[in-house]
DNA sequence: TTGTGTTTTATTGCCTCC
DNA sequence: GGAGGCAATAAAACACAA
């Protein structure tokens, strides 16, 4: 045997199987296997049981214990048939199931004294103690998967969550700026803006006395109702002289078009699936509004970038 | 009763530890 | 090098539907 480990092997315990003739007598060490047989397996042992919770001793495991009249036959007879394997009974099963519930492992001394008070061998201990390991990790890793699993449902639901918010402020932001668009200021088949600093355009054209204010009005004004010092950036100025006030952006019918940062901003932050979601990019496939100021001044500014 | 799937007991081979 | 653990597997026992 690989390893040179000490083991009873299959066939000898085949060979040692006694037989009704008494012939293999002399030679034969009663197996406890075969004088505490049960028929019950672990997933029924309980029912069958009765839900007894009563701490079984070594007195529940005498011959005779849950048996029927073709065991106690073979056991009256002192003989295994050939091949045959042998469950263990309930009681003996909920004796190893409570030592296991306290340690699964099992010392040599611990082995011993389980063996010798459940009537059975200790390589018999060894392997069920081996064999219930298996049979919990097996569940271990169910339970773990179930978790993980409904952590990522969870995740993904999410994640689908802000994506249809993200789409929703992107449709948003689409309609605010076909409003602007349909105001006239910004007309864009003759590619030209009458807004100062409306990159969407390029660069204002000369504008209409009265059309738009100063962009020095444009900083103050912005920064002191929509915009502050802390809002998100994501492009830095390059030019200080382009900024488009919300303020600014005032339709013909008279209303005021605010845009507010609360609107635009998180656009930017929202993630992409293709790319992996990363929240820590800005999503550059949609057209986004970004925020920017001077660098010398706090000097806001919002463009349309596609 | 029988075929089939599941559970339990046990073996085998390999690995690690002391 | 022996002892024990584990993964893979075999095979008996068992459950259950048809």
């Amino acid at each position: 045997m690989a390893g040179g480990k000490a083991r009873t092997p299959a066939s000898k315990s085949k060979a040692s199987v006694k037989t009704d003739n008494g012939l293999l007598d002399s030679i034969w060490v009663p197996d406890s296997s075969t004088i505490f047989d049960g028929s019950n397996s672990m997933s029924d042992f309980e029912s069958k049981l009765g839900g007894a919770s009563t701490t079984p001793g070594p007195a529940f495991f005498q011959a005779g214990d849950v048996r029927n009249a073709e065991e106690d036959l073979e056991l009256d007879g002192c003989f295994q048939l050939p091949g045959k394997k042998r469950r263990l009974s309930a009681h003996q099963v909920q004796f190893l199931e409570r030592s296991f519930e306290v340690e699964n492992r099992l010392e040599p001394e611990r082995k011993a004294q389980l063996a010798k008070e459940l009537g059975l061998q200790p390589r018999q201990v060894a392997i069920w103690f081996q064999n219930r390991r298996a049979r919990f990790k097996t569940k271990q890793m169910e339970k773990d998967y179930d978790s993980l699993r409904a952590c990522y449902d969870s995740l993904k639901a999410n994640c689908d969550s802000l994506l249809k918010e993200k789409e929703r402020l992107k449709h948003e932001v689409d309609s605010l700026k076909d409003k602007l668009l349909s105001t006239g200021e910004c007309k864009e088949e003759e590619n030209t803006c009458l807004k100062s600093g409306c990159q969407l355009h390029g660069e204002p054209q000369e504008l209409n006395a009265g059309e738009a204010p100063k962009p020095q009005e444009d900083a103050a004004s912005a920064k002191s109702d929509v915009f502050d010092s802390e809002s998100p950036r994501l492009t830095e100025p390059g030019n200080s002289s382009q900024g488009l006030d919300p303020e600014s952006s005032e339709i013909e019918d008279g209303s005021s078009l605010m845009i507010s940062k609360s609107l635009l901003a998180p656009l930017s932050y929202f993630p992409k699936i293709e790319d992996g979601y990363n929240c820590s990019e800005p999503a550059m496939d949609y057209p986004s509004c970004t925020f920017g100021f001077s660098s010398s001044e706090d000097h806001p500014f919002w463009n349309w970038t596609y």
